[in-house]
DNA sequence: TCATCGCATTGAACTTCGTCGATGCGAGGA
DNA sequence: TCCTCGCATCGACGAAGTTCAATGCGATGA
């Protein structure tokens, strides 16, 4: 039987019976991870990169953002669960977390995709 | 041929190649739209009494919020495409948007998703 | 050891968001 | 017509988020 996955260890879809005080706060946690342009275009940077991890350094120019600023983001991602971060001697590289994605979208599943998951 | 629904009228899937910025804007406002726990509760209570409409009234006390929170929550969720407006009398009862929800979950689509949908 | 490079963190300025009292407005009902 | 009720909007305030120069720190190489 199927099961819709846990987000980031944590967290039931949006349309289930009665979301708690604490679901909620989770999910504003993750919503707010997403509610950045900036944050936004890195996840599909890292996306389209697929396996291979994008060091700091290349994210400042297509983002138009300094340095501190492209940490900022990256390290607001990885606490919330989204990336995975790697350092290579002086050098720290970014991946999308294991399946970040997918279950993001089990997050926001309606309840006639429920139906169809369960 | 399966095809990834747009959101809202616009919104392509974080996964997708390049993401223009206008594009990252878009996505920035819908997470926005969802990056509060009310606004989360307000779905979760919308998506449970399914096609049944709900008035500001009936959202105050489950909120814990005042009337006057409670319409800006709803009038933002409703800016965003997420929700519809019904005004009956002097009451105004809000639903969820059709497919929303769906909609939602598309864009959040990773490349093995999207691989599933095409 | 010393200089350099890449990244994280700090601190401060600025912007945006969430909340609610007060107010306005349209819909009923007396 | 006048009063009341439900909802939207305004105005103001505190809280939270974003940005970057300055700084700190570990790693690398001369």
């Amino acid at each position: 039987m199927a099961r819709v996955l846990p987000l980031v260890a944590c967290c039931k879809p949006i349309a289930r019976p009665t979301l708690s005080d604490a679901q909620a706060v989770e999910l504003e946690t993750l919503f707010k991870a997403l509610a950045d342009r900036h944050r936004v275009k890195i996840l599909n940077l890292l996306a389209r990169a697929g396996d291979e991890a994008i060091c700091v350094c290349d994210f400042t120019e297509p983002l138009g953002l300094k340095q501190p600023t492209v940490s900022y983001h990256l390290k607001l991602l990885t606490d919330t669960g989204l990336l995975e971060r790697e350092k290579r001697g002086s050098f720290a590289y970014y991946r999308l977390a294991g399946g970040a994605l997918d279950r993001l979208g089990a997050v926001v599943a309606s309840p006639a995709t429920l139906a169809r998951a369960v």
